[in-house]
DNA sequence: AATAAAAAGTGACAAATGCCACTTTTTATT
DNA sequence: AATAAAAAGTGGCATTTGTCACTTTTTATT
């Protein structure tokens, strides 16, 4: 499998990635952006990030889910969190050490934007407003960091499941009708447990009617039992 | 108890504060937030921020130990982070919304600095290398989270009290004799499982002379063993 | 010093979950 | 289409941990 494929030098203009931060910064801004980044092609199950590595780019997903995972003591993985487009990934780890804390891996198709770290500081330094924009961002990602941490540890693993499930429908798929991105072992890392714990929860799901599962396509038939389940 | 206690309106130049990001503030800058800031001080126990309040101020701990915690789905209270000064507290949340998404209470006497939001995010606009260190600082919060969240669901509950207290003795006591900040009921709280379990592995370690506990007072007597199973 | 209140500690038991070993099904490769 | 490899599913058992009900100790208050 080919690790890099980049597409077009540059399309930073017509780009999602105009939306969030980067919408307030002017065109000569996003051209200093857009001369110094490059654009690639991922295939699920390929490593957009690996955990341990120096780098001197900030990366921009622009299509696709992708999941950041982080190895834990003792070489077990943990899905700390599933990403969609249009997001900055790893933004923390370069300004923090230039070291990437977590892995990122795609999870379907994704494209992604790798942007010289330089010319992004920069920005950051010169543009107060683009700078603002990014702490919000980043604010943002922490508490739902935050929240997401002490969901996981207070409900029990089959209400988090359900949670999980509703915020795929509700956030990631925006219907109740989706390919499960993950396999049962992912989901396992996701929610910190096991592989047939996942199994045994989503099989009770299925043989309560409250969900239908066929191969990969989930879907959600009782949503109101499914959200009261997911409270505790 | 008296909730708020002014010390002085401005001390800023010579505290702490100036260390970290607003350390690049010029004299002039440094100013306007003395001007728009109040010191007050806290008791242990007392609540410095309350979750879910609104808020038009950045709190900025000059002295002491609080915790951060957060009241989950059905109100139980989990600690997400020991804060120690000098740090922010907070500083997502304002940016993020305005409102507080997790309360900080002090463990210790605490002293804390009350600035007003709005000059403080002129500053982030205004000047470049400040918004930058305060990136920076942010950045490294969230790696910290996310270690600590792998930790806390990898480990065992032995192994995670066992990080933890060397945590203490490390990093926030620079001592392998300290005062354990927390009750049982809230060590609980921090590692994400009930009262008895912490005192049981607690009773554990005493027993193997691992550590050794008078009332609050911990000593950590076989650092290395305790090092050997924090890893687990 | 006496009393009340809070925190710490204990034992028994049940429930949740992890782990192991194995089978079946699905997916990918030749 | 055949074969290999990966993922999903299953049953049993051991372990961890939470919950409950209670006692003892410590701390705070009058």
């Amino acid at each position: 499998m080919e690790r890099e494929k980049p597409i077009q030098d540059c399309r930073c203009q017509g780009c999602n990635f105009k939306s969030i931060p980067a919408s307030i910064l002017n065109n000569e801004e996003l051209k200093i952006l857009c001369n110094n980044s490059v654009h690639i092609e991922f295939q699920p199950g390929e490593k957009i990030i690996k955990q341990g590595s120096f780098t001197t780019n900030i990366v921009y997903l622009t299509q696709g889910l992708a999941k950041l995972h982080m190895t834990g003591p003792l070489n077990k993985d943990e899905i700390l969190k599933i990403a969609k487009s249009s997001v900055f990934i790893g933004v923390p780890s370069v300004f923090a050490d230039r070291i990437f804390h977590y892995s990122v891996s795609a999870l379907t198709k994704c494209e992604a934007c790798f942007i010289d770290f330089n010319s992004f500081e920069q920005l950051v330094k010169d543009n107060g407003t683009f700078a603002h924009e990014l702490i919000i961002s980043l604010s943002e990602d922490v508490i739902g960091h935050f929240h997401r941490c002490v969901n996981k540890t207070q409900k029990n693993k089959t209400g988090y499941i359900a949670e999980i499930l509703l915020d795929f429908a509700d956030n990631y798929f925006e219907s109740n009708d989706f390919t499960l991105p993950l396999s049962r072992a992912e989901f396992g890392e996701l929610i910190g447990s096991s592989r047939e714990t996942v199994i045994r929860i989503l099989q009770e799901f299925i043989n309560d009617g409250l969900i239908k599962d066929e191969g990969k396509k989930i879907t959600i038939i009782e949503k109101e039992k499914l959200e009261k389940i997911s409270e505790r």
